[in-house]
Order: structure tokens, then C-alpha cells, then sequence
DNA sequence: GCAATATAGTATGGTATCAAACTAAATGGG
DNA sequence: CCCATTTAGTTTGATACCATACTATATTGC
């Protein structure tokens, strides 16, 4: 069947193809985020427009933890994106009146604008994709796409919540790798 | 929402498309990093891994002008990671001998054994995928994706070479910080 | 009711990254 | 040959991000 053609012979293992993969990922996110922060309004960073973007579109007074897990950063970073919203009023944040430690976040008017100029801002890149980043070729990646991130959601390598037991554990077993085979 | 699930009916415009993309990409790109820093020994980043990896794989004796093109990050990014490199004696900077101003950056042995130690490292994380990510998701991906990478690449927004013309527009329609908030 | 644990959020320290401003060396037009 | 410009690399200051350690508030088990 196959000797001629000859397009595609494995000279690549499976991982090293998904290592590829990755790595594309990589650049095309450093080149698209760089470009974005370029078009923004000199005002609001990628991260700061995304979640005023998850705002206006899926509506507001949800905790920062909440935020954090939809936009998949630690509490730590959505601490300190908030605060800088927060501190140019683009966001309001309000104790949660069930949960004394927690806090619900809120979009102001200010806020709603400057997503308004963002997406404005932003428009004409996406835009211009056009004729060379053909729209089947999008629709034709976002499903696979969705289930590579996925599964690398679920397979987060557990470190999330290193359980006492677990803590135990690796803190013990840090001699460095197993010094040989067996 | 609209709950027609006709695939003929644009519910999305290509703008709102290309913008999902890009998003579930930084997603990827962002969980994947993370696990990989998790996976990889203690002394090594994905930066740091990926000048490596390059050097192993395409040759060394590379400029850092040279590597930060090739990379997609800026000479002062790569200025700081060759520094941490360095520091760890992965690689060795020495300068060029026909260009003064220039540098040649140079493997060491260290370096190829972090290399190969880091790859040891992550190679059980993509192995771990296989029958979620089959390999033809994988290599059906791959070639759009490099589509997109070059789109992105050859449309960098001109911010490389600030003509005189554009460097007056943009100075001009940046009047400065928010003028109101004292 | 209280101690153990879990969860919300913050603080700290480190790397990666960019933009912009800078130094030093090469190059090119008078 | 000299000065203007370009190019190589560095520095600085900012944001984003993570891991880890911390405080404060809930929840749970007894």
C-alpha cells in the first residue's frame, strides 16, 4: 500500500511529535500575548483583559478562588491581577456576607469600558488573520485543542493538594533520583 | 444563547473563533509549562531546558541574538536566561572572534547531562498522554499549527523596528498615565 | 463546644517575559 | 578619517506566574 508515497515515515516517536506540539503552542502564545499586550490600551495587561472579559461575559460576583480555577492560575497570581484592577477601579470587591474569608468580585462601569476599548483595540489583529488563518482551520483545531487542554487539566501531576500523607512523603524523599536502575 | 446546534449557522463570529483559540492556546501552553516545571530536576526551567535542548539538537556556538530570534523571546530575556545558564556551568559565553561585540554560546558538559537528565525527566509526562492524545490528533494538529506560528511571526505588529512614522503614532495617542486619578 | 482539618485569601521570593534606555562595537556616507 | 546609524548585548522596571508558607475563617468529628 505504502512505499512510494513516503509523506510521513515515523521518523518521530510519539513524544517527541507532542513535544512539538507543545513547543508551537509555546511560541504561538508568546507571539499572540505579546502582540495583544502591544494593541491593549496602554492601561490593561492580557491577564487584567481576561478577566474582565470572563466578567462581562459570564457575569460577575464570583470569589477569586473561583476565578482563579476558571482561568487556571494559583490564588496567588488572581491576587495580585485583582489588586491591580482594583487599583485602577475597574473592579470592586466586596465581602461575601455567607463566608467571612471569602470576597466576591464585581465589575465596575469603568471596568466594563475598558474591556469595551480593549475588545475594540484588539479586534482589527484578530481580524486581519483572516485570509491566512482561515476560519475551517479554527474550528477545525478548537475541539482538539479543547481536549489537550483536558486532559492536561486533569492530569495535573497532582501537586495541587499535596495531602499531609503526601507532604510526608516528598519531603523524606528528596535524596534526588533513584541513584540507579535497580 | 442560541441553542441551535446547526453547524452551518455562524453563532460565532471568526473574530470571537480566532479568539478561543488563542485562549485555549495561552491555556495549554500554561498547564503544560507548569507540569513540565514540576517533572523537570530541580535546577532547570522550560527556558533554561529549551535553549539547552536547542543547542543539543541544532548545534551550539550560536550568538544570543541568534538564539533569542530562534527562541521568540527578546535579547534581554535571553541575556537572563544564558546568565542562569552560565551561573550553573550548563553553558560557557565566549566571545567572538571576528565581531567584538559579539558573543558564542557553547555547551558544556554539565549542560548535555542536564539536558539528558531533564528529557529522562519529562519523557513519562507525554508518554502518560498516548491514548488520550492519540498520535494522529497530535500530527493532525501539528502542520495548522505551524500555520498559525508563522502567520503570528511574520505580522509581529512591526514593534521590531519602530519606523519614525509609527514610533509618532504611538506617542501620540499614549498622552500618559490616567491624567485623573492623583 | 472544641480541636483537627479544610478552605479563602495574602505574602514572599524567584523565574520569565517585555519595553525602553543604555553601552560598545561595526558599518557606511562624506 | 569621522560622524551617523545600525547592531550586539545589558540593565532596569514592570507584570505574570508559580511554589511555599502564612493568617483568618469555616467545617467536621467527637
Amino acid at each position: 500500500m505504502s512505499e512510494s508515497k513516503d509523506t510521513q515515515k515515523p521518523e518521530f516517536t510519539y513524544e517527541q511529535l507532542l513535544f512539538q506540539l507543545l513547543n508551537e503552542i509555546g511560541i504561538i502564545h508568546q507571539l499572540a500575548s505579546t502582540a495583544v499586550d502591544r494593541l491593549l490600551p496602554q492601561d490593561l495587561t492580557v491577564a487584567q483583559f481576561t478577566l474582565l472579559n470572563h466578567c462581562v461575559r459570564m457575569g460577575d460576583a464570583k470569589t477569586p478562588a473561583q476565578l482563579a480555577e476558571i482561568l487556571q492560575v494559583t490564588r496567588g497570581t488572581m491576587t495580585s491581577t485583582l489588586a491591580r484592577l482594583e487599583k485602577k477601579r475597574f473592579i470592586r470587591l466586596a465581602p461575601d456576607p455567607k463566608d467571612g474569608r471569602a470576597k466576591r468580585v464585581f465589575l465596575t462601569h469603568e471596568g466594563r469600558a475598558a474591556r469595551e476599548d480593549a475588545v475594540r483595540a484588539a479586534l482589527p489583529l484578530l481580524s486581519q488573520a483572516n485570509p491566512n488563518i482561515p476560519r475551517d482551520m479554527v474550528t477545525g483545531l478548537l475541539p482538539d485543542l479543547r481536549v489537550l487542554r483536558s486532559w492536561l487539566d486533569q492530569n495535573r501531576l497532582a501537586r495541587a493538594k499535596p495531602s499531609v500523607l503526601e507532604r510526608a512523603v516528598t519531603a523524606k524523599a528528596r535524596p534526588g533520583h533513584p541513584p540507579s536502575k535497580g
